[in-house]
DNA sequence: CGGGCAGGGCTTTTT
DNA sequence: GCCCTGCCCG
């Protein structure tokens, strides 16, 4: 494997990096902090950093760099673009995972060495926390007293062994921890309470600890700005004593968990705790100059020190780049905004997709609202948030199953697609664990995937794309890859139950996106959300990109938390304004409540214009 | 049975 | 800060 030494070493697949990004990568000695605003390319810095370790032997074989994300898409983006930019073999020492698969990955490996009381059996079974499983056990227990939410928190951060002599509340916790190992045939835990084992593990046992400092002399942070106290104690448990040199990325004023239990001073204690270098990013690659200007006059309110970033991208039009679009009625506002979004499409080539209608909370009301304006201007709403069974949409596009099986689907439906031909070629490598240097077996794949192509393509041909027909073919392009080949290859699908979560979910989403279509490939466009308008809370619009922006609904009732002193909240206007990359609208009806003085100000003070449109 | 009232949810990731 | 649910009581 030839080496680069680092004075050469070049940044890979794209152009240029900012000085400032240069050199917090080449920054390998000491722990980094990067504060990047919007659209700086956080994501994009941490692939090339990794790329960099791992091309110049700085981070030599056999040792690995962990990378830690919130969110699986997160994670598995950051995976891709390593993967894009390194040799296999420099990508298979980049571990990517999200914080609580890491821990769990922690806690199965070495479940052994768990002190007791409170190692885990084998077969134990994660819960997803809910608050009302716990109003619900404190209920029946008696300890009414107790707030449920506290008890999370408690529960969440409680350092392990819990001491006996301890308050009530933790009191009420160790029998809540001794309550779930009672029956041991059927242990519930939730990914917070496997924090804690894994940091007591950790804790409690210096060869664990050794190895990691020996696998891991690099650490990635993305998103560090919503780290919890858990996270940040199991990382100074895991890696204190190392030299284990750590890059977090992130932006104080995108911070929008803090309601979720996200430290409000994770910056000041990660560059205390590592004695970390910070280092700003000022390039914003995704908005341009006259929409950046407004983003900072909005970053300055949130962070008076923040400074204005270096726009990259070009303006595409002259028209109007952010505004507040008043409107008497919420029909005159569903029309108005179903015919602007559709005279988009139609004159300014704008896709669908690219329009993003984002919203403070409620998508489903919102969607129940614009749905017949939309359809009557042809127009479809897709609603991220929305479920198909037991899953929702935006999770559902995510999983392995719909990557796989879509694939194959487009295959059938669309008479060359050389794409999808060799994503589904390597998914079945993967899946039948086929050795890329074995060429017999290879091609026997080869075949085996022409073949399966070949009957499907007939099988679609002569079948109405209907509803009723869905399911039938999504069977068959289950049958070919094998419901117990999947199970085996991805651990999430081994339990039979979520598994068929995603399964119907997928076939639900197929059977809706046959409706009034005309054509398989047109309904596996809707079924991806190609041509179609997304909606979704800011929440889940962090980390994405639109062409434009429409925030649906600036009224006080709406923003019922947005108050000058709770900033965390002008944080999330922050980031649903920060996705834009063109243009950013706002909607204000009379019908949804009022306007709020204080924001329409920043607004309009920052250069955006309010009005009453018409068409 | 319905009015009055108190209290909680609203925004969420994770195998 | 509103809206919904659930509970109490007339």
């Amino acid at each position: 494997m030839s080496v680069v030494r680092p004075e050469e070493w070049q940044p890979q697949g794209v152009g240029f990096l900012e000085p400032n990004a240069l050199r917090a990568l080449r920054e390998t000695e000491r722990s980094v902090l990067v504060a990047a605003s919007p659209g700086a390319g956080k994501t994009e810095f941490l692939a090339q950093k990794a790329a960099y370790l791992l091309q110049t032997g700085l981070c030599p074989a056999p040792k690995r760099i962990l990378a830690i994300s919130f969110k699986r898409d997160a994670a598995k983006n950051l995976a891709d673009r390593v993967a894009r930019r390194c040799s296999p073999e420099q990508a298979r020492r980049f571990d990517s995972y999200t914080f609580d698969g890491f821990a769990k990955n922690l806690l199965d490996r070495f479940r052994a060495a768990v002190p007791e009381p409170y190692r885990p059996p084998a077969d134990y079974h994660i819960e997803l926390p809910d608050i009302n499983h716990y109003r619900y056990y404190l209920n029946i227990h008696n300890l009414r007293t107790i707030n449920a939410e506290q008890f999370a928190r408690k529960l969440a951060e409680a350092r392990l062994p819990l001491n006996d002599g301890g308050s009530k509340i933790i009191k009420a916790i160790q029998a809540y921890w001794n309550s779930q190992y009672n029956d041991h045939d059927h242990v519930l835990l939730t990914f917070s309470m496997i924090n804690r084992l894994v940091e007591l593990l950790i804790r409690e046992n210096p060869y664990i600890r050794r190895a990691l400092h020996l696998t891991y002399p690099v650490v990635f942070l993305d998103e560090y700005q919503d780290t919890t106290f858990a996270q940040f104690e199991l990382l100074q448990t895991m890696f204190t004593g190392s030299n284990t040199i750590f890059t977090a990325v992130g932006d104080d004023k995108q911070r929008i968990m803090l309601w979720a239990g996200a430290m409000p001073n994770a910056f000041d204690k990660f560059e205390n705790y590592f004695v970390a270098r910070r280092i700003s990013l000022n390039m914003n690659w995704r908005s341009h100059k006259d929409l950046v200007q407004i983003q900072h006059f909005i970053a300055r309110r949130l962070d008076p020190d923040s400074v204005s970033p270096e726009a990259r991208a070009d303006r595409m039009s002259d028209g109007d780049i952010a505004a507040i679009w008043e409107f008497a009625t919420i029909e005159e506002e569903s029309d108005y905004l179903a015919r602007w979004i559709a005279r988009e499409v139609r004159e300014e080539s704008v896709e669908p997709h690219d329009i993003a209608i984002l919203v403070r909370m409620r998508a489903n009301r919102v969607e129940d609202r614009l749905a017949a304006a939309f359809s009557s201007h042809d127009l479809d709403l897709r609603n991220v948030a929305r479920n198909v069974g037991n899953i929702s949409i935006q999770d559902l596009l995510g999983e392995e199953l719909t990557k796989i099986l879509l694939r194959l689907l487009r295959l059938g439906a669309t008479p060359r697609s050389p794409e999808n031909w060799n994503a589904s070629l390597s998914d079945l490598q993967h899946l039948e664990a086929v050795d890329p240097a074995d060429e017999v077996a290879q091609r026997l794949l080869h075949e085996r995937l022409q073949l399966f192509v070949r009957e499907l393509r007939q099988t679609l041909d002569g079948l109405k794309p209907s509803r009723k027909n869905a399911k039938q073919v999504a069977i068959k392009a289950l049958d070919f890859i094998g419901t117990s080949v999947l199970q085996r290859t991805f651990p999430s699908y081994h339990r039979q139950a979520d598994f068929n979560r995603v399964w119907e979910g997928f076939v639900l989403l197929l059977e809706k996106s046959l409706l009034n279509t005309d054509s398989w490939a047109a309904a596996l466009d809707k079924f991806e959300g190609i041509g179609q308008v997304p909606l979704m809370t800011i929440h889940k619009s962090k980390g994405l990109e639109f062409h434009t922006v429409i925030f649906y609904g600036l009224d006080n009732k709406s923003w019922w938390s947005l108050r000058p002193e709770r900033p965390e909240e002008l944080h999330s206007f922050f980031v649903a304004f920060t996705r834009a990359k063109q243009r950013a609208f706002f909607t204000l009806c009379n019908d949804s409540g009022e306007s709020i003085p204080w924001i329409e100000e920043l607004l309009t003070s920052a250069g955006a214009k309010k009005y009453k449109p018409s068409l």
